[in-house]
DNA sequence: GACAGATAGTTAGGCGCCATATCATAAGAC
DNA sequence: GTCTTATGATATGGCGCCTAACTATCTGTC
């Protein structure tokens, strides 16, 4: 019951051939890596069969009961990807009619999005589905085990280059105040 | 400090909105996704420079002190792709002079590729830098933390399709022996 | 020795994501 | 009122990955 990818089982071999000290740590960062992979692929099967993919299932639930809408770019910020995805997830979207675009009126270069009722159900029901499969994965942990786990993904994520500038970030603004 | 990308701090929100049970599992699972998300973003910063890839280090390194060099079969398979996106990788390789394909002498249908020695400079330095980053990431972790957070990824994975699958395949072969 | 089926590599087309460049419109400075 | 600058959205082209289809070659069978 093999947990890591091909590739990298292949560069923890190559590493221990060179003696290249304790291996235990890539071997912990590829055990991370292959668990957001095998959700990611999950994730995509999950969606696939309702022409979905991650990104299109954000903007979906983003747009859920909002009556009057979002901008491209407001989705963008919402999603944390760039205005340029955003512009293809519609594409796709919208050829699939779970959306439209419209004009805005009072301001011409923006554009409004709104879900079609089809989109509007498909986000209702994908959402629930979605958020017990995700909570199913954590099956079986209690409050400790979660905690645990939690404390050390955050040890590790703060060796990230994202993480060093987040810490910085902060400590500058509890100077600052 | 917040770990979480947007979209599933969103989606968090949303479910508490909805007060759709406990939201906690929800939190650990974007959690992991952040951390490999974050290195996945690190480690594509630190190949961009030499023109490379995740993908293309992946065969650079499988390449590597091979002077009879490997079919793209080959590589797919170690590398855990398709041939078809081995072919793509090789094509940037070669056209950055990493390495050369060259027909095999008893099979024309095969192909084999080698490194060039500025390929093989490449992979003798990035294999080294590379492993010390991953290690690094987790740096100040223990054997007990590893073998803690190693246990609980493994527990989760087991409730992803691939460990499920994973899990009967090594039942059943346990069995027929 | 011809022929079916396996195998090797590539091509074509798609998806999701990105960065960069382009074009329309809006808002503020003077 | 014009002119710069900011802000919309999109187009273009790239990357890595996929599947499916194609061509060339090899192999085993009759």
């Amino acid at each position: 019951m093999e947990i890591l990818e091909q590739k990298h089982l292949a560069l923890i071999d190559e590493a221990e051939r060179r003696g290249d000290g304790p291996t235990a740590n890539l071997r912990l960062c590829f055990e991370v890596i292959a668990l957001a992979a095998a959700i990611d692929r999950d994730c995509a099967a999950r969606l696939a069969p309702h022409n979905l993919s991650e990104g299109k299932f954000v903007l979906l639930f983003l747009l859920h009961q909002l009556p009057d809408g979002l901008s491209p770019h407001e989705l963008a910020d919402r999603a944390g990807v760039t205005r340029a995805t955003v512009t293809g997830l519609l594409d796709g979207l919208e050829r699939d009619g779970f959306l439209a675009r419209q004009q805005s009126k009072d301001d011409r270069r923006k554009v409004l999005v709104r879900l079609s009722p089809k989109g509007e159900d498909a986000a209702r029901e994908l959402f629930d589905t979605h958020t017990r499969w995700i909570a199913s994965l954590f099956a079986g942990f209690d409050e400790s085990d979660r905690q645990t786990l939690s404390t050390l993904i955050q040890r590790a994520w703060r060796n990230t280059d994202g993480g060093r500038k987040a810490v910085q970030t902060k400590a500058a603004s509890e100077i600052t105040q």
